[in-house]
RNA sequence: GGGCGAUUAGCUCAAUUGGCUAGAGCGCCUCCCUUACAAGGAGGAGGUCACUGGUUCGAGUCCAGUAUCGCCCACCA
């Protein structure tokens, strides 16, 4: 059908042509399926002796056996050195056969010889210039790649094995100058890969300019948008060039061309049903035998499978589609066609996005493939790490558009990762189903301690970044924005944190009351989290959320309407403006760090990590002292602090180890313990950074250039930076002092 | 011949529109089997962002050129 309308439109033809044909297959292929490579061939020069006289021309082949086809040579018109020779004829070397000497302009005089051999019928480029200069087209090579009777004595011989033996005749006759080598590209067949040959022969062509058009304009008018961007380039490209698409095959399987010729008139009849007769009346009709592209039917692909040409539901309700997923190769094989017939047949692109992603290649940096055997079975990695670490890991080290290189160990990231969500959901679950209480109604906004509010500020930033991330096809960024949010914030920090308030068994007063606070935040950010890594990781995700909703009610915590039965239905979360506090997430950075403080100078002084310490903040910003003042608890715990003592500007304490954060110290008082060499090294090496950067600040902000021309809040904030390091340096230089 | 991509820590890769001290994972070093997790936890070492020039107050990021690797296209007799 589509066919038919296409022959009737005057889009469709038949004709002779060079093709690429593949020899082995014995049917012709469309240029994008001959695939080029660069072989290091040989460029050999051949004395043609010029008729009726001693002189003789040279002329510089690859392909010496097509000689036995030529029937001119061709010069530029221009060519001083042959100009005489034009219009005189030459003796066919093997072959006897005069043919004449030609100008035209399509010879590069800075080539070979700059006299060429010419070919018509098995060189596209030698095709034109027969039919310029009507020469006679003599096929030497068969469609099974040997040579035929016309060339004489090498009939039957294999065209390779006939190149050999062409050479060593010359050689014979002293009509062979020499060779040397030549690196040119060569065409393959995509199915066998054996050389490809230029054959002349009736094929059905689509006429393809007419339809490249509309497909260029739409990309041009932004109906339709790659990603990433630099395809467009290539696609304009391919377009632009395109050249009429051969869809004639001789092979077995595929739709018959629904042509049919009469034995009697020659008449050829297209059409949707086998006809009964021609119009000549004669009933001696035979169909073609050969067969479309298998692209002929996949341009159709976006409307055929919904049910056109019939106008179905599926079709009104699905065309066009949103996005297009799949590999640059086939840019021209596919996706610009569905572009061109959509237009052509839906007067309507079929979809809007095409999203280009990479190849994954092995560790050595090899696409994996069949042929090559190395890519990795896939079920074999399942069962070993879990279809979720496997997909998770391949979308990880899969930058937009890029090259994705595979090895196992990338593997074990998403397997780790799907294993410390499996461990973190069951601190959540074990805790809620140990809870003590099934309190009704949410807990009071007034109980959420800071880390609750915390955890929420961080949630709205990363279901913004995962969901803006998703928008723009970096798969990969939403991806680690989830790994870092649920490892490094959630996991590290919030579960930490809250841990004794989970485990309470208070079922009346604050801590109760903390404990349900604690409960209803920690199942929201799990429960957020999981929608925001489902696609990402749907089977893990839908196990724990089925855990998840059975427990809910038992601890008089809201089912999600409507997506009880899976993750895969739930609402993706949204932000809530509301949850987005940067000064608590200042705040809680600020407790980190003096808690990372602790942790690092009992690593630098050797203090066992669990023995408990007295420890003094002494920070110049009220807002931290209050900040550590409203946590204690929280701080004494994770850096296992026997007394807190804090202040502003607390001066140190007797022999303790010091750590700058900004404008708060921490103190750690090591009476014995303290390896003043250790501790006025590292003093030593901070002040060192703190004055190498203070140095840089300095030179910015003295250049009245940088103080006019950046923009205000960059200033400031050097400003502050340098009051800081300032004063980081005169404690840290004190501290030093004391030692 | 034309076009595109890549080049950042020992390895594999990140780094939004140019703007605090360039980040992870693996590997490495020190310590820890603490009742979610040793497939783990805490801390640490390690980088003149391939090279050269330019634009800019400011460049891993923008521009030009060079080098190396890879890919695509081309009527490369």
């Amino acid at each position: 059908e589509v066919f038919v309308k296409l022959y009737e439109k005057g889009l469709i033809y038949r004709d002779v042509f060079i093709i690429n044909w593949c020899p082995r297959c014995c049917t012709a292929l469309s240029d994008e399926e001959s695939e080029h490579r660069e072989l290091t061939g040989a460029l050999y020069y051949i004395k043609y002796p010029i008729a009726g006289s001693d002189e003789h021309i040279t002329v510089a082949t690859t392909r010496p056996e097509t000689m036995l086809g030529d029937t001119a040579v061709a010069v530029h018109p221009e060519d001083a050195r042959y100009k005489h020779l034009i219009g005189k004829k030459v003796l066919l070397p093997l072959m006897n056969r005069e043919i004449p000497i030609i100008a035209d302009p399509l010879v590069d005089p800075q080539f070979g010889t700059g006299a060429v051999k010419v070919t018509p019928s098995h060189d596209p480029n030698d095709f034109e210039m027969g039919r310029r200069h009507k020469l006679e087209f003599v096929t030497v090579i068969g469609e099974d790649g040997k040579m035929t009777a016309a060339a004489g004595k090498y009939q039957g011989l294999d065209r390779f094995a006939c190149r050999k033996q062409v050479v060593k005749d010359l050689q014979a006759l002293g009509l062979f100058e020499h060779k040397k080598e030549h690196v040119h590209s060569v065409g393959h067949c995509y199915r066998c890969d054996t050389v490809t040959e230029p054959y002349l022969s009736r094929q059905w062509f689509v006429r393809m300019k007419p339809l490249a058009e509309p497909a260029l304009a739409a990309a041009r008018e932004g109906k339709i948008t790659f990603y990433p961007d630099r395809w467009t380039k290539v696609y304009f490209q391919w377009l632009e060039n395109v050249r009429d698409w051969c869809i004639s095959r001789q092979i077995w399987w595929g739709h018959r061309i629904p042509a049919w010729y009469c034995r009697d008139c020659g008449e050829t009849i297209v059409a949707a049903k086998a006809p009964e007769k021609c119009k000549c009346g004669s009933t001696s009709l035979d169909q073609d035998n050969d067969v479309l592209d298998t692209w002929f039917s996949s341009w159709l692909w976006p409307f055929s499978t919904l049910g056109w040409p019939d106008k179905t539901r599926e079709l009104d309700y699905f065309y066009p589609t949103d996005t297009l997923v799949t590999a640059p190769e086939i840019i021209f094989f596919w996706v610009a066609r569905m572009i061109m017939a959509g237009l052509e047949f839906m007067h309507e692109v079929p979809f809007r996005d095409v999203y280009l992603h990479g190849v994954v290649r092995d560790d050595t940096g090899r696409k994996m493939s069949k042929s090559l055997g190395n890519s990795p079975d896939p079920i074999a990695v399942m069962e070993q790490y879990g279809a979720d670490a496997l997909r998770f890991s391949m979308i990880l080290i899969t930058a937009q558009g890029q090259d994705a290189f595979y090895s196992e160990e990338k593997v074990q990231i998403g397997r780790n990762f799907a294993n410390k969500m499996w461990n973190a959901s069951r601190l959540v679950l074990m805790a809620l189903a140990d809870a003590p209480d099934a309190p009704a109604g949410a807990p009071a906004e007034s109980s959420l301690a800071l880390e609750d509010r915390w955890i929420l500020s961080r949630l709205n930033a990363i279901t913004d970044s995962v969901t803006t991330s998703l928008e723009r096809f970096l798969f990969n960024d939403a991806a680690r924005g989830i790994y870092e949010f649920a490892w490094h914030e959630l996991c590290d920090w919030y579960l930490e944190i809250i841990k004794p308030r989970l485990y309470s068994k208070e079922t009346t007063g604050p801590e109760a009351e903390s404990r349900r606070a604690a409960q209803a935040v920690v199942v929201h950010v799990l429960d957020s989290t999981l929608r925001l890594l489902h696609p990402f990781a749907p089977y893990l995700t839908e196990e724990i959320w089925q855990h998840l909703n059975r427990l809910r009610p038992t601890r008089g915590l809201p089912v999600p309407a409507a997506a009880a039965e899976s993750v895969m239905i739930a609402q993706w979360p949204l932000p809530h403006e509301a949850y987005t506090r940067p000064e608590i997430d200042a705040q809680v950075a600020a407790l980190q760090d003096i808690i990372r403080s602790v942790r690092n100078i009992r690593s630098k002084m050797n203090v066992p990590e669990r023995k408990p310490l007295d420890i003094t903040v002494s920070a110049a910003d009220p807002a931290i002292v209050n900040a550590v003042l409203g946590n204690e608890d929280l701080l004494k715990r994770l850096g296992y602090m026997q007394t807190l003592n804090v202040g502003v500007n607390l001066p140190k304490p007797e022999s303790a180890a010091a750590e700058v954060i900004g404008t708060t110290q921490v103190f750690v008082p090591l009476a014995g313990l303290i390896d003043k060499d250790v501790e006025r090294e590292k003093t030593q090496k901070q002040i060192d950074s703190a004055e190498k950067q203070i140095a840089g600040v300095q030179a910015r902000l003295s250049k009245a250039d940088f103080v006019e021309k950046a923009p205000a809040n960059v200033v400031e904030r050097e400003r502050e930076r340098e009051k800081e390091l300032s004063q980081q340096i005169e404690k840290l230089k004190a501290h030093l002092a004391e030692l």
